[in-house]
DNA sequence: TCCTAGGTACGACTTGCATCGTACCTCATG
DNA sequence: CATGAGGTACGATGCAAGTCGTACCTAGGA
């Protein structure tokens, strides 16, 4: 398990949207490789698919016709324990971008970011 | 804190180093741009601290010569918990690769990894 | 049987990124 | 003051990666 290659693949868009839709299943369904909404072509995303495998992170089965993956949820907990609660986390943050917030409690208090 | 931009600042082995060294020590300190060895130029050394800064994982101060990182373990912890041990970990394994195994206990048990 | 949907393989193109040389800056030290 | 160490900015370069078109394959349905 390459954290280099773990993290190169998780660092696109693409590719952390399908496994944190994989993740955010708790009964770690197969899903067929055309159900995630993804903004490419079918060439780019049968490349994503690769990079996902070769990574460490997903199975992909396929049957002549159609194609689906599934998590390797125990692998990556074993060897990653707690990447995934990241992914599904963010995922689960782009539906509500505001929580709630009554005092004016600033989480970051003018992030300088930088130097 | 943009996971993209997190993980595309950890994909890379300079980077990762010099987060997972800062923070394998407990106490915060600050380090010193030039006490990591990494195995590139003063210039690209500049550049990878400036993608972390970038990506939210350091604070960088410098004193009109020399400079010094810090890792911003609070604002990490607080957005993506867990993602530091991931790093210390890897780490630490670097220097024990066999921890021990009395066992035969296959810990992945012939890896298919792919389809 | 023909056609279509879903995928893959291959090559081409384009963009981004890691790396470095060079020039320049600031400070401490001799 | 001159020098050198530590850093940054900028531009160049080479390679990797994301994207896509096209051709081809397989299975299921009209």
């Amino acid at each position: 398990m390459d954290l280099g290659k773990v993290f190169g693949a998780l660092a696109d868009d693409s590719r952390r949207r399908v496994v944190a839709e994989l993740a955010a299943d708790p009964a770690d369904r197969e899903r067929a490789c055309g159900s995630f909404a993804l903004p490419v072509k079918k060439a780019t995303r049968t490349h994503h698919f690769r990079v996902l495998r070769e990574a460490g992170l997903i199975v992909q089965r396929d049957h002549g016709n159609g194609s689906a993956v599934s998590l390797r949820r125990g692998h990556i907990e074993r060897h990653l324990p707690g990447l995934l609660d990241l992914l599904t986390e963010e995922l689960a943050s782009e539906s509500e971008p505001q929580p709630e917030r009554q005092s004016p409690a600033p989480t970051e208090a003018a992030d300088p970011a930088t130097r």
